[in-house]
DNA sequence: CTGAAAGCGCTTACAG
DNA sequence: CTGAAAGCGCTTACAG
């Protein structure tokens, strides 16, 4: 690269301090300062195309006007629409994002926390994996600005933006009692999580408050690391068995779309045999036969609503917010009535 | 935030120079230095856990370790897998990535640039939209290290890593034709980027060269802007008329997932009424009842070849290197024999 | 109204 | 073998 200019150059065309040319480039001091020169600065400025050195404003300011993000894996959609909400709106207030995969694993997301702490940013924004309550209460007590995004740890009192996942849950389940549907399995991750806790605990009052009989193997908790064949399973076993089901839920994206696949596969009819509701959104649900009703995350709101209350506790790091969004369940035909498919 | 360790610190401590402390710490001027005081040094250092200001190295050395990723939008799957290699490799190097969408806006991706350059990273990972020669014209003249990714302009002597478009279509038309079918149509996007004419050239020479008319009803070019509606439409045109298609193949993912969709919609049989090869790789396929045969990028090879011509290109920026990529033909039921269809 | 000067946390040519 | 000193490009308290 050629050397870019710096306030010195415009300083010596000028003839004046570079401290004159901060001045007014930065908008301070503006009643002091002679309307004729700091017009000609400006001037000179947009000339030689004057664009401030970040890192030496950051080195003196303290502040990159950087965000650090950190996500499960930015290839999967969800996290990847996560990443766009934050982009647009950490541009619109002057920032740019620098992202990093935890793929749920604590250690990788402790040493990602520690290289863009590294890297100056100004903040971080985390959906963070099981296992990172210690990494977190010490950035607390390091008084580093963060909020957790997605997921959050009901025992640490940090900020967070989150889906409202038991209400989320626990409509969905009534939305298919309600269709008729009073056999109900839930597919969910085996996970210490407490987004996925709640999603199950939704599920289970669901049905104990309209006074149905929960049982154990409804309700399949599958390895993450696994996903794909444990799911498969898990549809098998509650499809055949003594008890079979006449509905699923799912509890995340990636395991709708292995529970979709495993039903094509085992032709089993939706909604005729089998009801679902799904979890997130994915372009993908618009090639299933029967279009699939889900519970839908306002993800661009959750992200705009994280970016800023970090871009609020840049000032003030002790001033924590906690929000819980409530989802939206969009409903399709993969959960029609079953009068409606039976009749 | 605490205040964090300097060089200082380490150096009063011990009572010796910030300079001493820099060289065993950057293991420069190893065999001239004091083994007892280089051990002490680390060993404060590692007690403190001190961390390097990468601000103030960076404003020094004016490298920052950190590399600029512009995609068309990191919410498609596309550009978020390839986010996902440039961060893998960029992590392996030591470097971290800041990344932005350039929604296929010549004007927000100038923008983007210039905004990422002034963070000073030390060289960009660009996905181009079209009409941004002339901004990269610039940014070769200033000496800016830059690679191109999965896009690039023949007209410009910059490097890039992208895929051999033109091949992996005609490679995908040979198979329909060698699977029988012969009234192949083409859903494209019409948009003056070299990587889509690309594909279109290897549809058209396929045919010729197989002495098979080309009919201009049978290549449809929609609107970005409107792609989903455009397709739809595409498709009900390719599939009716005078001169209805036996197959067709798509030039994007957004196109195939459209695609699939309408002919969900039209109720059209694939394989039987219609063969399909889509394009790029997608969880969504996994949903269509008959399973898409479709061209695979190596987008992880790309992304990853891409970040090492980068890395390279930072101590050599006029060394410029242009890679195209194979790509994989996936054989699945949508483009089965015909005989096998209807015999 | 304006500017000299110190300093942010590093690196490195230079001198001993 | 080791360190004093300059300087990267800014900002800002302070003095005029």
């Amino acid at each position: 690269m050629s050397k870019k200019p710096s306030l010195k150059d415009i300083a010596q065309r000028l003839g004046v301090s570079t401290a004159l040319v901060s001045y007014v480039l930065n908008n301070k001091k503006e009643n002091r300062i002679g309307k004729e020169i700091a017009t000609r600065i400006r001037q000179v400025a947009s000339e030689l195309n004057y664009q401030p050195n970040r890192m030496a404003q950051g080195l003196k300011t303290n502040r990159t006007r950087t965000l650090g993000l950190i996500v499960a894996d930015i290839a999967n959609p969800f996290s990847a629409a996560l990443a766009r909400a934050v982009e647009d709106e950490a541009e619109q207030q002057g920032y740019t994002v620098i992202f990093g995969s935890s793929d749920e694993n604590p250690a990788k997301c402790s040493q990602l926390i520690d290289t863009l702490l590294n890297r100056q940013v100004d903040g971080l924004l985390i959906a963070p994996p099981a296992g990172m309550e210690a990494k977190l209460t010490a950035l607390q007590q390091q008084r580093t600005p963060f909020v957790l995004l997605d997921r959050y740890y009901p025992s640490l009192h940090t900020s967070y933006v989150a889906l409202n996942n038991y209400q989320a849950m626990y409509h969905a389940v009534e939305h298919l009692l309600s269709s008729g549907y009073h056999r109900i399995g839930l597919v969910t991750f085996d996970t210490t999580l407490f987004h996925m806790a709640e999603r199950g605990r939704g599920y289970l009052t669901a049905l104990r408050d309209h006074e149905l009989p929960t049982r154990k193997s409804w309700l399949k908790a599958v390895d993450p690391c696994n996903a794909a064949i444990e799911t498969a399973k898990a549809i098998r076993e509650l499809t055949t068995g003594a008890h079979p089901v006449d509905a699923v839920v799912f509890a995340s994206n990636m395991l709708t779309l292995a529970g979709l696949q495993q039903l094509i596969r085992l032709h089993v009819r939706v909604p005729d045999e089998l009801a679902v509701v799904g979890f997130d959104e994915t372009d993908a649900y618009g090639l299933f036969y029967a279009p699939p009703t889900y519970i839908q995350q306002p993800v661009s709101e959750m992200s705009q609503q994280a970016t800023r209350i970090l871009l609020d506790m840049l000032d003030a790091p002790d001033r924590i917010m906690q929000v819980n969004l409530p989802a939206n369940l969009i409903v399709q035909v993969s959960s029609l009535p079953q009068s409606a498919v039976h009749g």
